[in-house]
DNA sequence: CGGCATCCCTTAGGATACTG
DNA sequence: CAGTATCCTAAGGGATGCCG
């Protein structure tokens, strides 16, 4: 099932998930629609520039949508697209990993064969 | 199913995937079995730094072994412990959101709302 | 062959101040 | 409130050379 073509295919998905705070801001949009400065106290200690740079991408691979409400002051608000929903299961699947495999801290476990 | 405490708990494998060729190495290894300088080859343009540092982070985590047969030139082979097959459903999850989720190349969803 | 050891460089991300 | 604008640092990763 797993293949050489799975390789190059789930890039463009990497490139989504990348960076050190997409994952954790993704989990914070699945738990409910947030706002700016909720995301951030949220993500704490992540900086301004940070989150907007990482809302912006998301945004811009349909991932998640912005919401602005006009009024002063500001209110908006991000939350997952149908595309950002299906990920969920990628994430079910990283925490059913930490569940069965996280508790044992196995560490190295070096093999040397006798020729 | 999804709340605030899986934030944190997959952490850890947030540590583990961490890095722009962990995903494409160990996808190689579930291929199969592979040596050093396959792993290089397929990788390429790797550079052969990068390529140990990774390799020692998952055999330090526990995802992957490496086995050293003795003789010259030397052989050394590295695979999945049973950790690290048990990453595959992450992957599937992954490649799954991509064969649904590519293909239409969606852009910014910007709405307006207006009070 | 399978790596270290070095040096270098790019860039993600942090800190801070300011604005519509 | 929700950012933008700057500046700056840390570190992941590239290139190269050497060694058991």
């Amino acid at each position: 099932m797993l293949d050489r073509s799975c390789i190059e295919a789930i890039d463009p998905l990497l490139e989504i998930l990348d960076g050190k705070w997409t994952l954790p801001l993704l989990l914070e949009l699945f738990v409910g629609t947030k706002r700016f400065g909720e995301l951030r106290r949220r993500l704490d200690p992540i900086s301004p520039k940070t989150l907007t740079d990482r809302l912006r991408l998301l945004e811009e691979k349909g991932i998640i949508t912005r919401t602005q409400y006009s009024g002063v002051p500001l209110h908006v608000e991000y939350e997952p697209t149908e595309r950002g929903w299906n990920l969920q299961p990628i994430f079910a699947a990283m925490w059913a990993w930490v569940q069965e495999n996280s508790l044992s801290d196995k560490h190295g476990t070096e093999k040397i064969a006798l020729t």
